[in-house]
DNA sequence: TCGATCGCTATACATGCGAGTAGCGTCCTA
DNA sequence: TAGGACGCTACTCGCATGTATAGCGATCGA
């Protein structure tokens, strides 16, 4: 990541100009635009990978590794980044721009990066309980798949309202929308929103009548 | 909406045709395909709508504008679908996943939708607020966007997860949707997540000290 | 020094798309 | 009943894309 760009070999550097036009394009972004940005040809596409897909698999791999490796290195769990703990650095930031548009296009790859974000927050949230940072809930594994579905989600709509991402400077984006998000989440998650007990209450005694005892479960691998 | 289709004229089959294809396949469905589910041919298309983007946008406006209809007819503000108000009947599944993917590509149809919920949501959260159901934010607008990006874009994500939705029943993929979310967020609403203030305290006074005296805003325009 | 492998380019297909054109049948009207 | 507008279809064109093939030139080992 951090060697020149010319130092890189012709697939080296079709990869990650692919992570970089997958990231500010989108996923249709033809293969002659990826060749142009990493200044080689068209056909090298097909004589180093075989064809689109292949590449895409390769980047798809690729961004989940670095993903995970700068996770390891900086293991920052600041409250603000609970649920959605992503590094803000320039290379931290087209991580996330490749990974929010994964999601958001569907398919296996953006199930994969959601399935391993709900389980290293399963992890953190069994623990944070433990140590009496988090509120427990009934059912942690609901909650943690559905936090991670919201705050993924909230950047993945964020992020679709602009046209068009800037190529270069993802990590400045990424700041953008946590200040937006900082508070209202904070707030959220500390203070909840409604005022009563009511809703919940009654939403629960609702489910105990019925014969589905752990309550929420109803549905629960919708997304598997 | 609830003439038979056979009544209808073509061009209302096409424009109906064209919203069902969009909201289970994508809105890169070709023109063909649309034509062949209206039951006419693919050049019916131009000789109506001139263009494929003209299609588009006539699909966006009856949409939006159905939507408007089917809420203010039944106005439901049920605890679960605050900040996603959501007709679950058959008729509203396709409209909402029509609203979901439109989001999902971005652009200026997913901005309007979204706008419109962040405008009707803000009027009932200040009214709610008010009221004395609803904890008071220190920045009521930045809360309402946040908690709409976040509502949609959990629905957003959950739906990206399946390859494709049913032409079908569109109803039935709410609902369970709706079953796997309520109570994660009847929780985090009720009970929110943190036990403790301090994370909450600790960023207010941070912003305190800087020169942004209203904490949050920093970067809220960010979505239009 | 020979030659073979490797990295890479240039060019040529095949396909699917949106857009455009010409013409046929039907219904409404004068 | 003749005429014309309208709804609709079949066919064609240009374009962009992914894929495939042929060949060039350099590097490296025998």
């Amino acid at each position: 990541m951090s060697t020149a760009r010319e130092d890189l070999t012709g697939r080296a550097r079709l990869r990650d100009a692919a992570i970089e036009c997958f990231a500010a394009h989108g996923f249709d972004e033809s293969l002659r635009a990826i060749a142009a940005r990493a200044g080689v040809s068209a056909g090298l596409v097909r004589h180093h990978f075989g064809a689109k897909e292949a590449l895409r698999a390769e980047c798809d791999a690729t961004v989940l590794a670095r993903y995970r490796a700068l996770k390891n290195e900086s293991l920052n769990t600041s409250p603000q980044q609970l649920f959605a703990q992503f590094p803000s650095s320039r290379d931290g930031g087209i991580l996330l721009v490749y990974i929010l548009r994964s999601v958001r296009e569907g398919g296996d790859a953006g199930k994969d990066f959601i399935d391993h974000m709900v389980a290293e927050a399963l992890e953190f949230s069994r623990d944070a309980v433990e140590r009496g940072i988090l509120v427990p809930s009934r059912n942690e594994e609901a909650r943690v798949r559905f936090l991670i579905q919201q705050s993924i989600g909230a950047m993945v709509v964020s992020f679709a309202m602009h046209p068009e991402l800037p190529l270069d400077d993802f990590g400045a984006v990424m700041d953008r929308y946590y200040a937006e998000a900082m508070l209202p989440t904070l707030e959220l998650y500390t203070e909840g929103l409604f005022t009563s007990r009511e809703y919940l209450d009654e939403y629960l005694s609702f489910m105990a009548g019925t014969k589905n005892p752990p309550a929420g479960r109803a549905g629960e691998n919708m997304t598997r």
